[in-house]
DNA sequence: AATGGGAACTAGACTTTGTCTAACCCCCTG
DNA sequence: CAGGGGGTTAGACAAAGTCTAGTTCCCATT
């Protein structure tokens, strides 16, 4: 799984402020972890962003990139992604959207929401409320039949 | 987590049935697995298949419990069901259907799929295909804002 | 300036899910 | 009866993620 190379860092100043929206402290590491993670719309693993990190020579320990992903999660920084049962994916691009996979890859797209319609949900009681649709749209190589 | 108790077993006529469908050999394991698991239309980890066969005193290891479920997936007779990321769910209701995912209770309810309608696809290369959409709603206890 | 406390960070042990390996069993076939 | 292939098994192993206990840092209060 190789990482995406950076293209643009955003500034320390639009970390903070990303931070700052969802109420997040603004430390060292967790600056550093959103400005790769926002660098781009993109779906980072943990093990990317501590390769990526220590690439960069920050210093930053895994049990901190995990608390950090975590608490982004947690906040709607992020968003998390389950596709692959084995590795946890976070998503950089806050407008819903659905995600098309790439089963022989292992790539994920990003899918306009209009695409897809929720027509009706089965009737939900007054104490219960809908979280999130994910919707993934696996496809691969066509079957030569 | 607790293991659904049986309500109804199928007989092993009916086991051998399935898996002679999918072109699977059936072995005595293989057929144990398919009994506990077509019992009705439901959603197991192996982990509580393998605690479900040893209750039921049947011998089975737990290579053979992975071996066996990632066989039947793979010729379509189960269906693998990614939610948790932490485990993996094996749906034995082989009609086309989309989940709803209890973010608190971590129970799974099947969804009839006309509920939810793809209104169009990304273009897709004619070298590639759809595999499969899963959709998972989730859902919690309302947010008392 | 010293002290106390809380939040955050860290190394590394630990847990859990799933895979792999090597031996073994069983049955069929020549 | 020998050989071979498919299947099962115990247990070692791998990988992702969590937890713990100790430390560091910052700031407020005295
Ligand atoms: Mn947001
Ligand atoms: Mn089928
Ligand atoms: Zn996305
Ligand atoms: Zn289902």
């Amino acid at each position: 799984m190789t990482v995406p190379s950076i293209t643009e860092q955003i500034t320390r100043e639009q970390a903070q402020a990303l931070l700052a929206r969802h109420g997040i402290a603004p430390t060292e590491q967790r600056l550093e972890i959103a400005r790769l993670l926002f660098a781009q719309h993109q779906h980072l693993s943990a093990e990317q962003i501590l390769a990526q990190l220590s690439r960069n020579s920050a210093r930053v320990s895994k049990a901190t990139v995990y608390n950090t992903l975590n608490l982004f999660a947690e906040t709607g920084l992020v968003r998390e992604v389950v596709i692959d049962s084995a590795k946890r994916f976070y998503d950089s691009n806050p407008d819903p959207h659905h995600h098309l996979f790439h089963t022989d890859t292992g790539e994920l797209e990003d899918v306009a929401p209009a695409q897809v319609q929720i027509a009706g949900l089965p009737g939900l009681p007054d104490s219960r409320e809908v979280l999130g649709v994910d919707v993934v749209i696996r496809v691969g190589p066509r079957h030569t039949d």
